[in-house]
DNA sequence: AAACCGGGGTT
DNA sequence: AACCCAGGTTT
């Protein structure tokens, strides 16, 4: 059946309400949770999991509870705490940030996205969140959940495209006047593509959007966008080889040997000779590995 | 615009 | 095996 039509106004509510009563108990979420603490779990949360991310958050805050407290310590010690959560040149510029903001901020996080921008390792998505959920600004926050829920709810279709400026107009079109509404709101639509309207198998008999949704109104078409671009597989890739690498030294207390971490590079096969090389060099290129005299180690 | 960057869980 | 994930930087 064709969808009610429903104003912007009605659909954040609904929303919103629902999240006041169905939103997970996320630590960074809480009154008391410092700018600081939000733009750490962003900085983990940037293509990794809630549930992933929740012990790693948690030791962090525990030991850097400030910028200042971070670039106070070596950044290999932010890439050793990183652990397995991926991406590692994450934790060096969530390092660089903490100096950044040490130095240039007076260890307080800045409000405005243009100076959030500014800071290593945030972008749009990042500037938009931190200046929302820790200072309560008014501005789009729009992730891949985001994106989901709107194509679906709005434009009537299975899946987003590629990121696109529009994300943030159609995001602004349904977002409340009131910031505090608005900050609510950029953070329930993302939890409804989280738990309700996910990509694989949406629960739509618990969304509280149903009856005005275009893709479900329409009979679920199967019309996504065919440009996504294929991930490359990660298997046999410089990507996991990399990882080899990173894991030997988080685990070592000592600098290694290039033999061997090039030897450690190799365990579990290479897609060519050159590939533990052109990883560890990368890693070098990245500032993820410092090589003196032969040695290896984090920097 | 496209490539590259982890790693784990789900289907 | 393919897909998905609170993205960002580089070319």
């Amino acid at each position: 059946m064709k969808p009610t039509a429903a104003t912007a106004a009605e659909i954040s509510t609904a929303v919103n309400d629902w999240y006041a009563h169905s939103a997970r108990d996320l630590p960074w979420r809480g009154a008391e949770v410092t700018p600081w603490a939000i733009l750490v779990s962003e900085f983990m949360l940037q293509q990794t999991q809630v549930e992933r991310v929740l012990p790693r958050w948690l030791a962090w805050m525990e030991r850097w509870p400030t910028a200042s407290a971070l670039a106070a310590d070596e950044p290999g010690e932010a890439v050793r705490a990183w652990d397995r959560l991926g991406y590692p040149r994450r934790a060096l510029w969530l390092h660089r940030a903490a100096v950044e903001i040490s130095e240039r901020h007076g260890d307080t996080v800045p409000q405005s996205v243009d100076a959030l921008l500014a800071l290593t390792g945030i972008g749009p998505y990042t500037a938009r969140a931190v200046a929302a959920f820790a200072y309560g600004e008014r501005h789009p926050v729009v992730d891949t959940n985001t994106r989901r829920v709107i194509a679906r709810l709005v434009h009537g279709r299975a899946a987003a495209g590629m990121p696109a400026p529009a994300d943030l107009a159609d995001m602004e079109s349904l977002l409340p006047r009131a910031p505090e509404a608005a900050a609510v709101f950029n953070a329930a639509a993302m939890e409804l593509g989280a738990t309700v309207c996910t990509a694989r198998a949406p629960r739509c008999d618990a969304c509280p959007v149903a009856a005005w949704c275009e893709w479900r109104g329409a009979g679920y078409p199967d019309n996504a966008p065919e440009k996504r671009p294929k991930q490359a597989r990660f298997a046999g890739s410089d990507r996991q080889v990399r990882g080899r690498i990173m894991a030997l030294l988080r685990r070592s207390a000592h600098p290694v040997a290039r033999a061997e971490a090039l030897e450690v590079a190799a365990v579990g096969g290479v897609a060519d000779q050159e590939q533990p090389q052109r990883a560890y060099d990368s890693l070098i290129a990245d500032g993820l590995i410092i090589e003196a005299d032969g040695q290896a180690r984090l920097p």
